[in-house]
DNA sequence: AGAAAAAATGAATGAGTATTCATTCACAGT
DNA sequence: ACTGTGAATGAATACTCATTCATTTTTTCT
């Protein structure tokens, strides 16, 4: 039988390559078996590497972990700025893009979702998590605070801020990807498409209809 | 000096107060170390009793866990409940209630919701949190969309629907938590309140207003 | 090709932790 | 007081897992 290769890396890579592939290996093992159950061991068996090796490139586990959460923001990051960059000029065009990237299915996968749900699960104990959060969602939350506020202005809506607005929309988003995770049989991205523009018809009438 | 004890029961107690008692202790070290630095030795001495009272109480620390999940989720749901009954018998008055009991001080504090997020995390890896969690929240859902089809009905409010409004709410507050979380600094109560009153003050305008 | 450097291995180590269990303790019933 | 029973203890056990490092493999440079 021949060897199970599976589009195997060079037996050696650039530190920063191999680095990646640990991540990786990373996510995957924490989407499976979520953050207590990933081990060192695990990681390295899933890059299809040697025990050692997370030690060798990471110095420790803490490092992997804090890298790899890093790595997520900012792959999340990356596209966020795509969709920002590639959707229409006009303000309600930005900030509908924005939502129905955060619904797209790349995103609103068990198993990026499950890595997100781990590390925020441990933010409260560990301030290095919290703040790599934190930085990243004060500055989603000010785009799109600031589309809701240019759009506020364009249609002199009343009784609303665009900080307000701002942090229901993401916070809508936050929770549909939780019931995304708890609910994988019932839950429907269509459910969840119209939740938002449930929100968005109705604060923004004139912009949604 | 006096030994510090804070409150003690008596040396020996019931099955159920024990294995209460423990639960609690549960919470707090998850609330204080995260998941993955819960062990039960630190339950035991958070709970001022000896090394081996888990395994005698709960046989298993993966016991002691679900045992904590299910009763985290039976206080919200004890809590959930109170708060329906008590509210006036009005549709809208009902889910304002609702609404308002999510982000009260006492559900959004720090440390619950890390336990909330603690176990949230695992869920995709333990089919048994899952289950628990996904129980729980499909009655919340349920209860939620049936004072939103009442308000629409009543208000014959067009192109919403009861389960789009309910995901929407629900999913709004979930995503709060996980602000709370992230930004205890910057999480402001009021802000939370107003994200969810433009929401219902839009989208079922003849009641909120 | 040969030497030096870099990358990777994987067996060994030891710290940490869940679990067990023989012993001690507290209390209710007699 | 005495005894039986269930609760609790905490030292011992067994095991898991992060980390180390001497050795091997691969690449690079001359």
């Amino acid at each position: 039988m021949a060897p199970v290769q599976t589009a195997k890396l060079p037996r050696t890579a650039t530190r920063e390559k191999r680095r990646q592939q640990l991540i990786d290996a990373t996510m995957k093992c924490i989407g499976r078996k979520g953050l207590t159950g990933t081990t060192l061991s695990e990681v390295a068996s899933e890059a299809g590497l040697s025990q050692g090796i997370v030690n060798l490139h990471f110095e420790s586990k803490d490092n992997l972990l804090t890298e790899t959460l890093r790595s997520l923001a900012n792959e999340y990051k990356t596209q966020f700025d795509k969709a920002l960059q590639r959707s229409d000029p006009r303000p309600a065009d930005k900030l509908l893009a924005l939502m129905e990237h955060d619904l797209r299915p790349s995103i609103c996968d068990r198993r990026k979702l499950a890595v997100w749900f781990a590390f925020w699960g441990e933010v409260k104990s560990r301030p290095t998590y919290r703040k790599i959060c934190d930085e990243y969602d004060r500055y989603y939350d000010d785009v799109v605070a600031d589309l809701c506020d240019q759009i506020i202005e364009e249609g002199n809506y009343e009784d609303i801020t665009g900080s307000a607005a701002a942090e229901a929309l993401t916070s809508m988003t936050n929770g549909l990807w939780l019931s995304c995770l708890l609910s994988p049989q019932t839950w429907d991205r269509q459910l969840a498409k119209d939740a938002v523009d449930s929100y968005l018809r109705n604060v923004f009438p004139k912009h949604f209809s």
